[in-house]
DNA sequence: ACATTTAGGACCAAATTAGTACTATTATAA
DNA sequence: TTATAATAGTACTAATTTGGTCCTAAATGT
């Protein structure tokens, strides 16, 4: 599947949660998890990850935090997508050229892979953080609501076991 | 994991060797393994597929085979990724609105999800499946090669069990 | 009829991913 | 100097996804 992987999502959401406020302000993982919704022990995994990576800054220690390393039009998509997965590389071959290939030599598609995650790469790149929290013209996508009543609490719908606490 | 299914992998090759003989030549999945080098039943399920996105045409019974519908330059990268998988949504929340989203209404993403997916989708529209048998001009990737002697056969790696026969 | 080929779906094993938990380290403040 | 609050890193397990194979049915040509 061409497809990010869940905590790659999260980690999207969860750096254009931090984009939201002010430049250099830091925050907790505790309370990121609050605000977007998902449970500590995963949203610290992410965070963890992206400090790792040299996105994030981290502060450790009572009043510790984290906070975006640059501002949100200097950070690209594809560099969040990396720093959760490593080098981007949609396939085996453009990824490691040793371990390519098991299709003996007539593969005819040869280093041609490359240019698949070129095209990619460089359309990610392009993408800033900031434009991810552009407000939308059209309303956005709607929100899953199990039907139930409550006007009050949206239901946490059951993507794995996210809830938050 | 922003990568593409392994399936989806073998189908590019597969369609890029379709597309290295003259047009509208018919090849059985049987002469279509041998050449890549791959199990018949895997390549039977790729046509198949294939087939039924409407990127081949087969014929059944005696003498049939698959044959590429249209011209190689007039096919996409990206028909043959959704031709396997389905529309391309590299992420739950751009592929089904009604499934999205877990994270309740203060997702600071939104619909900006299209974004991502509408970037990529675009690039990987603008590679033909002809650009993708283009000779390189830099030496290709290297194949591996167990280090076992024999300059004869090229021995097949281990990724899973697509040992032809 | 029979051989050959694709169609479609079911199934199982293997690989991957998500989520959690645990221990160590760092920093602050009482 | 002790307590507390925070991140760092890693390991483990359950759930999900994927790959690969097989089986039966339908079509087509000899």
């Amino acid at each position: 599947m061409i497809r990010l992987a869940k905590l790659t999502d999260y980690a999207i959401v969860i750096a254009t949660q931090m984009a939201a406020s002010p430049p250099g302000q830091q925050i907790t993982a505790r309370a990121l998890a609050g605000q977007v919704g998902l449970a500590l022990p995963t949203v610290s995994k992410i965070l963890k990850t992206l400090a790792r990576g040299g996105l994030l800054e981290a502060q450790r220690g009572k009043g510790g935090g984290y906070r975006l390393k640059r501002l949100p039009a200097d950070i690209s998509v594809a560099e969040i997508i990396e720093g959760m997965e490593g080098p981007l590389a949609l396939t085996d071959c453009a990824s490691d050229e040793s371990t390519c290939c098991s299709i003996r030599e007539t593969c005819s598609v040869k280093g041609n892979w490359q240019k698949i995650n070129h095209v990619v790469h460089d359309a990610l790149r392009q993408l800033s953080l900031e434009s991810m929290m552009q407000p939308l013209r059209e309303p956005p996508h709607i929100h899953k609501n199990t039907g139930a009543k409550s006007g009050e609490e949206d239901t946490l719908v059951t993507i794995g076991r996210q809830i938050h606490g």
